[in-house]
DNA sequence: GCCGTCAAATATACACTGTATACATAATGC
DNA sequence: GCATTATGTATACAGTGTATATTTGACGGC
């Protein structure tokens, strides 16, 4: 037993290992809570024992990054155009709402993995495919994904259920003056008397981009 | 000059210095290098005498995001509102350009300042007075910010110059495996050889947003 | 001019972070 | 079975935010 319970403790870890159990520790308490030790202790190990297995804490979040990208619906390069772009919005968004620390990260690390590359890979073959040029294409993938990293973010920022909208309209009111922002007043009171439900839509803006790029396309601007 | 220079030691420091002080090391040498002991040192003081004018660093922070939002143009309620809304996206790019450390944490920030709520009240004024409502007003705003925000980051995060694209296109091709990534791999090589310069547009992503709002303002689908 | 009061600056300390370095130990190749 | 190598551990260091206690300097009333 003492045998086991000592091969046990060697040879258990490893990155993939490491980069889930640091994906629940960042969902479940928040990515301020990963700390090296924490992770450890989780694991059943010391910190510095993660060393064997990852260069440092930023290449432990790459890995977490790329498995959070590994989430994205790939791109079916054949196909409605739209509706893939439709598909894989829709995914990523839902990836983000599961990891809501990705979203800060994944837009600003330069040094991106196999699953990010896959990932552009397609949604620009998706696009080339149906006439999009290399220039066009990159436009369109930029704006589409500016369009789901801001209003996930955005989202993230304001976690409140559709339900509860009412409530935190009615205790922000007394903190907006009237005579200082009377749109914001006005829209706020809108929300406490329930004339508007406060849910913005992420298909709006998605479908304002898309129908946007659609006519472009068809009249020959993008190709 | 002992008494004058005791006197400089005391009286000196407020929270508006210390604001300007940290946007001032943010900008220069990162978010990251922003510690209260750097920011004291930088303004001849100890790190402790900070907490006798902010609260805690998220306190500092709001206050930089304050004043970041401050550099945003105001809209004007009256005028045109596509120009309005273009004026001010310009602005705010252009001030996350300067602060290239501010739209994470602008974004991901709950408890907005005084200058954030003027800039949502004009906004959705601005709109609400040719003919959005509420409700509409809201998810157009939600929409321009979302791009606005995520193109910005995105392009934080690749900042390399127009005239550099061709270099970097060049150092990654080799990264590319043609087989693995042909599209990713053709757009690589069609930087390379000059066919596209590599700049995406933020003009592209906020006029598919425009133009796809005014043409369903016009038709009332946003009345 | 002096002196008590009070605000502002400081000194010290604590718990926590990432990780470098040196070491111990278990698994593997010959 | 032994040397090598891979993996986990112990210790230490510089740096972080900030709580607490203390000193210090400016100002109002006499």
């Amino acid at each position: 037993m003492s045998r086991t319970s000592q091969a046990d403790k060697r040879r258990t870890l490893n990155a993939q290992k490491i980069t889930e159990a640091a994906i629940e520790l960042a969902d479940s308490q928040g990515i301020e809570a990963l700390s090296m030790r924490k992770l450890a202790t989780q694991l059943g190990v010391t910190a510095m024992s993660i060393y064997n297995h990852v260069a440092n804490k930023d290449d432990l979040l790459s890995l977490m990054l790329d498995h959070v990208v590994s989430e994205f619906e790939r791109p079916q390069i054949k196909g409605d155009w739209q509706e893939t772009m439709r598909r894989r919005a829709h995914s990523m968004r839902q990836a983000f709402l599961r990891h809501p620390w990705a979203p800060p990260l994944l837009i600003s690390t330069i040094t991106n993995g196999e699953q990010t590359m896959r990932d552009t890979d397609a949604t620009l073959g998706c696009l080339i495919n149906v006439g999009f040029t290399y220039a066009t294409a990159d436009w369109a993938r930029n704006a589409i994904d500016s369009h789901i990293y801001g209003y996930t973010m955005q989202e993230l920022n304001f976690p409140v259920e559709p339900d509860e909208y009412k409530a935190a309209a009615a205790h922000y009111l007394p903190m907006i003056e009237k005579s200082d922002f009377p749109y914001l007043h006005g829209a706020t009171l809108a929300l406490v008397n329930g004339e508007y439900d406060g849910v913005t839509q992420f298909d709006f803006g998605l479908n304002l981009l898309l129908e946007g790029l659609a006519r472009q396309l068809q009249s020959g601007q993008l190709s």
